[in-house]
DNA sequence: GTGAAAGCGCTAACAT
DNA sequence: ATGTTAGCGCTTTCAC
């Protein structure tokens, strides 16, 4: 900056408030220094500027979520993106793994980095290590799971209501022992769905130790081999709901090895890529990844623009969508 | 960082070194100065360091991809992610939409973060913009894409080779006509492909008058309106390579309209998630988005490490992985 | 083993 | 309309 100021011939605050938009400066002067700017290409440090500047913002963003390579994940963050190019924000982007230690390495990177908000998917027991920051006024909205021992904004699905509604779907088209893949009780969406899902059996009258269910499934392995295990038990059930979009896939995969795709009911929580060219086509309950990461850098930056109100849970709405696997019927049996 | 001084009462430099692990600090000291930063909850603020540090580093890298919702692009930056995390190094993600003001707006908004390396997926027709930055010892690498007025690191598919590759395999399986559906003639890696098509139909001797090409195909839908019309046609195509991954589905959306997805053959540039769900499974020339983005930062890190050989042009191999339609022959005619 | 002073690139506050 | 000075939170250099 010194440089170009002495390329222009002027001083540096000149120069700052040339780069900085600020009124009181003469066109001509204007010229002279985006012309030095030019020529010496000169980039401004947004970081030096950011340790002086009144409101200390280093208009960046934290970004935490399940996995980078994961389509829901994906998603959310393209949304967030979006909201935070109209801002002149960038964000970092991590990934969770469901991997406590790196939630606390994420979060750590960020504040040393001093984002100005913070969007999370989170896994450890608490977030109170969040406390501190929260204090210190930093927004922070976690998406897709609510926070522990701590209270800030979430932007969440129904996932109860979204898990009863696949179950009672599938009860719906006469099913009675329908059977449970659910991911690690850790995690708390897991524990919601699970709910759901037994909630609507109860309603149904369906005694629960009848339902088969198999938890801590967490990638395609575990819930193809979960799934070959239930199909060849003593009672095997007509109809499966699984829990999460990775879980889907491998029980699908267990179908089309055992032949039984087009005999056994599926409905999946989560909708996974080109679901309507599979055959049978896939009936979920789909999210809406866009709208969770739509409304979630809204919060931060409502935050970051004075909002004071009281921390609010955003419920983002599933939608059931039918697609064939979930309107098969029980064989006889039912 | 005063106030942690003070209360572990010691002067900042102390507090400096205790952080940064640097050595001639007694261990009781080190304790006290631990202690005061917890209770002080203290951050140390990476860029207020940066500012003075020697080596100037952020510790922050700028990814530009296709598009952060994109299934090959989530895989690249996955794998820059964890090359990045075992350097300690944040990364910003954006997605470029093949937009060229995008392309600028998000560079300029990295080095104006300075970040110590940039890894960019580009649509400009010349990349000459970053030679200052480039002469400045930044690192840059290019994915996926060639840059084009600057010489610099990149690592891409071989695009020509894959088309070829693709091509070869539906002229074995005795098709004649084959189709080409291509994206739009601005994006090298399109151009590349349709070279490699090409050139393969000329080896085998096939006249490219009677070659149906498409191209411009950017999104689902104008693939699969290009696919109907294309069938529709007096001389229709008895296979199609399709030579993105979006046009890929569109195309097989259309190919199940018209009930054809069972005799006309289709190889796809790009793999497409749940390809071998499918019905027929899709046969695909796959990239390897993980090994692109994985040596991407590895070449990032060892030119941050002083490596000063030329800029080197990394090929990762295509492959072809038979899943069905590829295989299909035409019907009688050839 | 520890601290004081200077300065990184910038902006705030107050000149002029 | 423009320049000067101080200082943001840290690390460097150098002294103790």
């Amino acid at each position: 900056m010194r440089h170009v100021a002495a390329l222009a011939g002027v001083g540096v605050k000149t120069v700052s408030r040339v780069i900085n938009g600020e009124p009181n400066v003469s066109a001509a002067t204007i010229a002279r220094v985006t012309q030095a700017a030019r020529t010496l290409d000169y980039q401004p440090d947004l970081h030096a500027g950011n340790l002086r500047r009144a409101d200390g913002r280093t208009r960046t963003l934290g970004l935490l979520v399940g996995s980078v390579d994961n389509p829901f994940s994906g998603t959310v963050h393209r949304a967030v993106e979006d909201a935070a190019r109209e801002h002149g924000v960038a964000v970092f982007a991590s990934s969770l793994d469901d991997d406590r230690d790196r939630e606390q390495e994420a979060v750590s990177a960020f504040l040393r980095r001093r984002v100005d908000g913070l969007i999370l998917t989170t896994v450890s027991e608490s977030q109170d290590y969040l406390a501190p920051e929260l204090r210190r006024g930093t927004p922070v909205v976690f998406v897709d799971r609510e926070p522990a021992g701590i209270t800030s904004d979430s932007v969440v699905s129904d996932n109860a209501d979204g898990a009863a509604l696949a179950t009672g779907h599938l009860l719906k088209h006469g099913h009675r022992r329908v059977a449970f893949l659910g991911d690690r009780e850790a995690i708390q969406t897991a524990r919601e769905r699970r709910r759901g899902f037994l909630e609507e059996l109860g309603r149904a009258g369906v005694a629960t130790r009848d339902v088969p269910m198999v938890e801590g499934l967490h990638d395609e392995e575990s819930a193809r081999a979960a799934t070959i295990a239930l199909l060849d038990s003593p009672a095997p059930p007509t109809a499966i709901f699984s829990s999460q979009n990775l879980v889907t896939i491998g029980t699908i995969r267990a179908l089309r090895e055992l032949g039984r795709h087009r005999d056994i009911a599926l409905v999946s929580f989560d909708d996974v890529p080109l679901a309507d060219l599979l055959e049978p086509g896939l009936t979920v309950v789909a999210q809406d990844p866009q709208q969770i990461g739509r409304l979630a850098a809204e919060r931060v930056f409502a935050r970051l623009d004075g909002d004071r109100s009281p921390a609010a849970r955003t419920i983002v709405p599933t939608r059931l969508i039918e697609r064939g696997s979930g309107e098969i019927r029980p064989r006889q049996e039912g």
